[in-house]
DNA sequence: TATGAATGAGTCTTCATTCAT
DNA sequence: GATGAATGAAGACTCATTCAT
């Protein structure tokens, strides 16, 4: 009989553990917000003994941080098959309103995006996933439209996500027709 | 003789009193954050006894609420200027970005806006706020184009303003000129 | 009957309770040295609840230092019956060696002291209780003999304490006497 | 083939890491006392593994005491030096200030045995240091005056050392100078 | 034999809320 | 009515010690 049968737990598995904890904090994160991540909901969710999440991370902060990171992480991939997705398909106004549509139903995730996103507002460490958002995604769009309209288009997108998402309500895929419609076809202004 | 003699201090102020600390709570709640109010910090900002605050208000959770109802009630208020200063307007488009610029200007209120904003995701009381911006900007732009851009339009600014309240950077005025043109010369698609 | 009556305990009695704080954290300090102080050490010995220590004062080390001014303040007026009984004396020689003798005695205080004392070689705040016995106790001797004496005197003494204070033994009247002798008699050294 | 291969490290060298650990207590109770010193920081200094530090020893306040044993050790060696350079000395004056003077310089050596002689009065254990200054230094001096003057001349230096210490001023020359010579042209008193 | 992961007790501190005055 | 003293629950964090590996 084989000493490492895969038992119960598997014990001391320390990556294991520390992502274990990563992964909890960010369903935490996105269940009670920024502002009230504790140790005690972290490491209860993550069914470690509350001392293992401070023998893990230093300080709750740049457990945070960790997290945050993840989540930047998992949006650039998140992103990566926004781009996949547009390559393949035959339709982009369809397919960009599909994954628009989708993003917004993983409500609770969107609503942690959201509120990281307004949170590095006051806090410089959060930035990164702003900065996805706000440049990953024109960069994105650009491959279809010129800079500008897709500069806009972001900005648009990402209003309309919002909204859906702080109001629950499904995505605007008609909103974001007429946008789409708009800033493709305007002959780009003097000013 | 007067009962409300003029003394060192017009005492006695219950109706005061109750505003002063909820204006020194909308304050404290744009300067720190909803997150890290206390009783504390408003007693102090608003100048009374720590005591004052529960005493006016039953728990710190309704204080916020009510701070938050004030804010709605300032928001919509601030709109009215928008409203009445794009009425009295020669030029619809620049006063539409002095405007946006100056509420992205007024950071702190504008973070705290936005925190409210997405709070309202998790928080049902949170809503009136969240539907000013949702509701009444639309309406308001509605009197200058047709429904279906004045709806893109918000959308736009809000995901814009969003943006620049996050960057720290200044309202892109560009990309609102740009947008705008877009929604209004456009020929509305069929869809 | 009166109201006010003393009852079991003088209920909302705030500088009672400062001080009642001050005082179980001398006995504390006196009892296990600052290395060793708890809030809830201070808190079981003045019979006050955990959360009352911090009411009163904002950190352990806040408290502390209050602690050590009170003893720095003992100490003053200890050092004033040192004063008064030498000036009342008609053999300084042996009131000296008594006062000395009496301090040490109180051993558990002047342990406290003499950690203080090195303790403040580490940390800055503690330095004022050294300097009462570099500054005061020279100055005090000094009315008796030459300051180059009074000082010498003045650190014999202090060794002699600490010696004393650190084996358990009784002060050594004998010492005193030849230092004093030595220190009165001689001829002072040019150098 | 040998055993003992010279590899990367000479490894397996319990005695040698034993003495590492101790080693390390002792700098790092030098540097931040003896109120401070956690496994964690001796591991680090020592450059052992965490475990290493309770493997060779069951418990902190063991390893502590071992320590100190260590340095009662080292003081005794350190006296050897006091011995033989007086004993070289042609001026015996200035080589005793000389010698008081750098045993002060090394300031955080000189806080760690003022403060272990201190602790002493707390905890019998640690008594042995104390007794090295109180019982040897006279001892020393003895050779070259009575042992009266000899006692009172250790006494006053550990009186000026100690000032010197806690002040971080220079050990102070001219009061010595003064003390051994009071200490040695007196003539005895009766008493 | 040796190690570093693990954890729970204990540290300081903050604060909403209560309530005697 | 008003206040500020009071407190206990909970927060983040540290660390000696244990023990699986």
């Amino acid at each position: 009989m084989e000493k490492n049968t895969p038992s119960k737990k598997a014990k001391r598995d320390p990556e294991g553990r520390r992502e274990k904890i990563i992964a909890a904090t960010v369903e935490v994160l996105a269940e009670v917000g920024v502002a009230k991540v504790t140790h005690r909901l972290i490491a209860a969710r993550a069914q470690v003994p509350l001392g293992a999440t401070t023998y893990y991370f230093p300080t709750l902060q740049e457990l945070i941080r960790v997290a945050v990171d993840e989540v930047v992480s998992q949006s650039r991939q998140y992103l990566a098959t926004w781009t996949s997705e547009l390559e393949r398909s035959l339709d982009f106004r369809k397919t960009l309103a599909d994954l628009a549509d989708r993003y917004v139903q993983d409500r609770s995730r969107a609503i942690l995006e959201y509120e990281i996103y307004v949170a590095a507002a006051r806090t410089e460490e959060l930035d990164p996933l702003a900065r996805v958002w706000r440049d990953e995604v024109p960069a994105l769009l650009g491959r279809y439209m010129d800079s500008r309209a897709a500069k806009a288009l972001s900005v648009f997108l990402n209003g309309s996500m919002l909204e859906a998402v702080t109001s629950g309500l499904p995505f605007d895929r008609q909103g974001l027709d007429f946008a789409l419609e708009s800033f493709l076809n305007l002959p780009v202004p003097n000013n």
